[in-house]
DNA sequence: TGTACATCAGTGAACGCGCGTTCACTGATGTAC
DNA sequence: TGTACATCAGTGAACGCGCGTTCACTGATGTAC
């Protein structure tokens, strides 16, 4: 049964984005590593072929899902488009597709060393892409108006998701994005 | 071993306040009602007497867990000592006392209708606590600046006890008290 | 190029463990007379 | 007020289940000669 390397290396890769779609979904520790390989058209024993523990899966596919985030579909540029897409309600009701920082926000604040810098990464390139579009003479100041950003717009698209009301969840949406295009 | 009545609500009481801390310490779906049970200083069995299920000790917990959120200590009150409170390095490090929405954020985001509907009557009561600083002439709109700074607040804290780099952790928790401040 | 053998990706059963939940039991509390 | 009995808070063992992890095995791949 054995694959070729080329196989195998897919296969590895398969496993990671599975992971990464089902962790969101679901949560981190609702989601069994069964479940991830299942998904993945694969039996449970094959996995630690590939990793050594969930630990590492955890870390490996929360930087992979970090990588997409802050892209607000082609043709579209600006940091209103950014603001658009990251507080819609689409973003708001697609966990499994969705930023890392909102979907798994307080699993990942008790995640080992690997898990957290992973998350550190994604978290700086998405403020980076913010920070590019605060025009300022000091590069700084849109440095820091982007930590506020999107440490705003991760805690809007997080409570937007618990709160019972639709109107409400919409409400904080909205303002958020409003808030934030006013203080360009 | 029947205990009188007012022990028996005691108990209860205990027990909720017992899961309120660890469930934000450990996170709800790390911390097992073994190990609630064994904290309040109780043994297994005991749970269903109060409870029907995890499902409602969670909700009850939340509900308990919201009450005394942005309350800034005795005697501080405006504005500046709430978000300097909030967003201070010891409300980023006390887990296990800390506000709900921050600690359990994206696990509550999962969680059925009564854990979300507790969890958004505190987010509500903190809005509302938010509000009565934002001198406006128009009340709906201190309300919506609240909304969206009490989202923000929560975002950084949570991002905050997520990233790696100390130095960067601080630097949100700093910048969004100055920005929320200073759009007051 | 062909043969012999080592490697190792993936399978599927099994491991111990802790989970949420149930249950028979104990004995103090609360109630009825 | 005193007695007899029902209630039920809390105990501790047990339930089935799914978890993360291990392991013997299979057989195609890759390698050495």
């Amino acid at each position: 049964m054995k694959k070729s390397k080329l196989e195998a290396a897919e296969t590895r890769r398969r496993i990671v984005k599975t992971a990464a779609v089902e962790f969101r979904r679901k949560g981190i520790n609702n989601t069994g590593l069964n479940e991830v390989m299942a998904a993945a058209g694969l039996t449970r024993g094959g996995f630690y072929r590939h990793f050594a523990s969930k630990d590492q899966l955890v870390a490996e596919a929360c930087a992979v899902a970090m990588d997409p985030v802050g892209e607000p579909g082609p043709g579209k540029t600006g940091l209103d488009a950014i603001l658009t897409a990251y507080l819609s309600k689409d973003h708001r009701d697609n966990l499994s597709e969705g930023c890392v920082l909102a979907g798994l926000g307080s699993e990942l604040a008790r995640g080992d060393e690997d898990t957290r810098a992973a998350a550190t990464a994604g978290f700086l390139k998405l403020v980076d892409i913010f920070a590019q579009h605060y025009r300022q003479t000091n590069h700084e100041t849109a440095r820091g108006r982007a930590l506020v950003a999107v440490s705003a717009v991760v805690g809007a698209v997080t409570i937007s998701r618990i709160v019972t009301d639709p109107k409400l969840s919409a409400t904080i949406l909205r303002l958020t994005k409003k808030h934030l295009a006013h203080t360009q």
